[in-house]
DNA sequence: AATTAAAATGTAATGTTATTACATTTGTTG
DNA sequence: CAACAAATGTAATAACATTACATTTTAATT
């Protein structure tokens, strides 16, 4: 986990809309809200993203194709381990967790098969409690 | 799961150019492959994944955009848990598995939260252990 | 302060993945 | 065979992401 730098102007604008936001946000949905602060191309919102990701502020939601902050304490540098989410496809919200026994498990498959994880995913996609309830 | 039926003319295509991959083929990939035989527009292919993938005949690879046609025996109706999936990055291979304590913590996880899971994935990417080993 | 190398940014164009809309055909059931 | 449901064909467009190239900013060094 690369220790987190000194962020630059787009990336700052890119992390508080997502902070600020109550569910995901796609890039393009990124452009439209950063327009009024100068953006005008889907670079420049990938650019500042992947540079997010990398210090692990921001987590890609690969099954839906939209990013969040992290939401974890900033004070353990975003170190936990794998992490999973639940996102709720009525409402949009997204529950971050993670399972150590999942971690586990899965380092157990790869030390087994010899493969070497660069980047895991755990996403379930379903109806969050309170939109079960309605 | 919904039991199979029997597949139409564009599913028994699309299934059988996925069981001849070596990995997962992409959409668009399907439908140059299929050119042959009379396929014309992404619908076609989309149109029998979405029906393939409802039998769990067919699975969808989240983080790469692409589709494989499942690993495990057709006698068990694909009716295993939840499916984890190891791509490598290096030549695409992938590797199919299911390990019924992930699945168990998942369990517990949406019992706990209330969460309805819909859909769930879990995905390895990075090296295998061949390609580590090149 | 000037030099310079690395990082970040701006912009346009294009590539890739997926869906909407609508017309037609095929298959199944009463 | 009538009527409905399912599947198909086709075109257009929407949504997501990257390549290429020019320019500016930043930080380190002299």
């Amino acid at each position: 986990m690369k220790t987190s730098a000194t962020l630059t102007k787009n990336q700052s604008l890119v992390l508080a809309q997502l902070q600020k936001a109550e569910s995901p946000l796609t890039a393009y949905v990124l452009l439209d809200r950063l327009r009024d602060e100068g953006f005008r191309a889907p670079l420049q919102v990938y650019r500042a993203l992947e540079k997010l990701m990398e210090s692990g502020i921001v987590h890609r939601l690969e099954s839906i194709n939209a990013f969040m902050a992290c939401s974890h304490d900033a004070h353990d540098g975003h170190a936990h381990g794998v992490a999973a989410f639940a996102i709720c496809e009525t409402c949009g919200q997204v529950d971050e967790f993670a399972d150590h026994v999942i971690d586990d498990r899965l380092t157990a498959w790869t030390k087994t098969k010899g493969f070497q994880p660069h980047k895991t995913s755990v996403e379930l996609r379903g109806t969050c409690a309170s939109c079960v309830a309605v």
